[in-house]
DNA sequence: AAATAGAAACCGACCGGTCTGTCTGTTTTG
DNA sequence: CAAAACAGACAGACCGGTCGGTTTCTATTT
């Protein structure tokens, strides 16, 4: 792996424990064992450091939560199957964001403070949810979704559930814990399908 | 209002939105209009201002969420008065927390970082959280939830909800969403009711 | 009521340390 | 041998916290 990408990975790791503003490049630089002038080689502030960290973020959250889920057909057993690979190939993966994930941390921590880094959390936020709602509007025109469902307000209700689960992870690190939430969460979607 | 108080209330509000590390002594020495002598007289390290400012936190949390609840019979009625408590006089309450839940804020950015104050806060989440089943319990007892019903997972989801609700509208400052998803939490604790 | 002594509150210059980012020099690579 | 990659000393800004000096409050005495 190259140094670049070693400093990016580093980067991930102590982004998602320690939050962007009590990560020093200093701390980066000693784990990773390279100098300010390897790393500034590559990036030009800390910043866009944290821009290419934020990138590899979501391609690694990609990788781990959509796996699998083209194999299945019923839209509803795809949102399933996001579910459990968010619990068991996203938030349990330690070796890339050992803190939890980095996107809540993110989002709490640069919102009011660096809007414009905030706003690129949100948008992925947003495109997080028109997946779950899109899940949801497919199921519901294959009519298999009880009637008067609204999926707009049950996607909501998933996207904040997973929001949640991946605080209360962060806080109580209770693995316990999480498989309940999830399991709730996939119990909650069975109420409402028929 | 004394400078003490005035130097807690500014603290919620500025530790709220920009975290405890990224707010500096000065930013609030500016808006309060005093002097590092003047807090230093009443603190004696910025971390002794966080229990302090943590501990106001828990008094006006409580004073806002738990307001009307004993008028009420029903336990679980309680539970849905809570959550709407949550979301007008709690969450709307840009006076105090202007940058949102400053527990979630807190637990998000001290996690892995300074335990001991993590765990401070983590224990006010198992209170609420223990609040939570408490009256489901109840109403369980009274024979008035569906019988297969179990309080614990029930509750935890309910936090959880509450938690995402939380960073979401941290993230899109969005009362509408706001609004739905403590509107699907209720509508959601309707469907096990009988 | 006036004077005064002592404590508490407050001010702000200052200190040591850490932060990001720059710059010059050296090493590695194609 | 040129260009890219890397090393590390350094600059400039800001941080939390200290400390001696000044003001303000309070209580006691005359």
């Amino acid at each position: 792996m190259s140094l670049k990408d070693r400093i990016i990975h580093e980067s991930l790791r102590q982004f998602s424990t320690k939050g962007f503003m009590s990560t020093s490049i200093s701390d980066i630089l000693e784990v990773v064992g390279t100098s300010k002038g390897g790393l500034y080689n590559h990036f030009k502030s800390k910043e866009e450091l944290l821009l290419a960290a934020l990138s590899e973020a979501r391609k690694i959250w990609r990788q781990r939560n959509l796996e699998g889920l083209d194999r299945l057909a019923r839209p509803l057993d795809k949102l399933k199957k996001l579910l459990e690979n968010y619990r068991d190939r996203y938030l349990a993966d330690s070796e890339n964001f050992p803190g939890g994930c980095i996107f809540v941390a993110l989002a709490v921590e640069l919102n009011d403070q660096q809007p414009h880094l905030a706003k690129e959390v949100n948008e992925g936020f947003l495109r997080f949810k028109g997946l779950i709602q899109r899940l949801l509007d497919q199921e519901k025109e294959a009519g298999r979704l009880k009637n008067d469902i609204d999926t707009g307000l049950v996607a909501e209700m998933i996207f904040a559930g997973i929001l949640g689960a991946c605080v209360a992870y962060t806080s109580d690190k209770s693995r316990e814990n999480l498989d309940r939430n999830i399991q709730g969460l996939i119990a909650f979607l069975n109420m409402i399908s028929r």
